[in-house]
DNA sequence: GGTTGACCCTGACCTTGCGTCAGGGTTGGA
DNA sequence: TCCAACCCTGACGCAAGGTCAGGGTCAACC
């Protein structure tokens, strides 16, 4: 008869393990010698195997219990069952390995691909880095805020990289970021910018959005801050009928 | 910004996963609005990305903390690490199905694939489940007992079994499993018996373990309990000089 | 016959990664 | 004004064992 640990040696368990399964019912307690020590026969080496080839599948000891008192019918459908289990961990793992090699190229993970390639123009195009995350992390706030809208907004900002007079604005912008707020070189970006404003004025579509992202942008540069200042001012002495809500 | 409960769906995740990632401080609180709520911005949605495609990998979460810190180098061994991590996993599982589907035939898992044969060449010459499954069972304990000798065994019984007269008592006995232990049947047997045991007396090996598979044994059937008493008694006298120990 | 080291016993708390109340406050739309 | 749908903290629960603590046994060696 076998001890305690030569079963689990021959099961490939540990002791506490075996004891577990005793305690939750799992495998039946065996007899005891003299002193009080467990005594195993073949069986039990055969039933802890089988539990152990289940669990190490997956399978809870819970669903294990019911399993081993079950109809050949119903264990051979559990069975299925399991198998298929199994090969979609196997696949699901097989997925995470292809994301964990792109976790070095961070936002690849967190935005559609469409919004990577623009990314990726503004890099070719000579946008700071800096400016880059800035961009990325406006895209992943509208993306959870409203992904609705993502289509729309990712022709339109492919629409602004294809005419050059809004990729000129675009980059000087990104220059004038380290710039001081009373650097003279503003005044003239701020009147492109506003001519560029009255020229595109027509899709000034979702004000809680920008405002939202102008914050962003306006906490990272104060010269920023003040370009979106003078532009919100000039807009306004357009507009003096309006009521501000 | 981003309450809660959106940032935790731009990741995936629930609310409560969030909560727990401030707790063990693997992500940082971030400032709380006029009541108390929590305000998120893109970084934070970067960075919850950024752990559950380590999380779902099946990196430890303290694990995970280290690494968001870590130096690029490091982070791209260790990159290397979980991803051949996780093809063992996936190579394990994939050997898990194999055993699944193994558990129809109980044997296969516990032993080695000669017992089996030898099980099977048992099968195929007639003997009775009962008796082979008291064969399987002293194989398994053989095994956990001394595996070391497993080989010659085999040997031995795959001798056993291409020797008729051999094969023949073997059956003889396996159909006397249900006599009564006064049938009269069981007295020519015993002499074969005997005969057949003065004859290959030199592999008398392990008596310890002889003695455990006959316990076996006799507890099946009174018939068997007879035979190995009249074995006995006729062995001892042949041999009156022998003390027992 | 005493000591040593490898076993065995029970009982109870620790771990991971959250799920799930309980008991309350906030917000926004009808 | 009310309701649903949020948000907060705090605490316990779960699987599947790991890991003490505190003790008894067994076998061998000196």
């Amino acid at each position: 008869m076998l001890t305690i640990s030569r079963l689990a040696a021959t099961a490939g368990v540990t002791v506490r393990t075996v004891r577990h399964y005793h305690h939750v019912g799992l495998l039946p307690e065996p007899e005891r010698d003299a002193s009080g020590y467990r005594r195993y026969g073949a069986q039990a080496a055969v039933d802890l195997i089988r539990i152990r080839t289940l669990a190490d599948a997956g399978v809870p000891l819970a669903r294990i219990d019911a399993l081993l008192h079950a109809q050949p019918a119903e264990f051979a459908a559990a069975v299925t069952d399991i198998d298929a289990e199994l090969q979609r961990k196997i696949d699901q793992l097989t997925d995470y390995r292809r994301r964990i090699t792109e976790l070095a190229g961070g936002e690849r993970l967190v935005l559609p691909p469409e919004v990577v390639d623009i990314l990726n123009r503004m890099r070719g195009l000579g946008v700071s880095e800096q400016r880059v995350r800035l961009e990325r992390d406006s895209w992943i706030l509208m993306q959870a805020l409203d992904p609705h809208a993502m289509p729309q907004r990712i022709r339109d900002k492919n629409a602004g990289f294809d005419d050059p007079e809004t990729t000129r604005l675009y980059l000087a912008c990104d220059q004038s970021v380290d710039w001081d707020p009373h650097d003279p070189r503003l005044d003239p970006l701020i009147d492109d910018l506003d001519a560029w404003e009255i020229k595109h004025e027509r899709d000034s579509s979702q004000p809680g959005l920008l405002k939202l992202v102008s914050s962003q942008i306006s906490e990272a540069s104060p010269a920023w801050q003040r370009i979106l200042d003078a532009l919100a001012h000039r807009a306004k002495q357009r507009q003096p009928s309006g009521h501000d809500s």
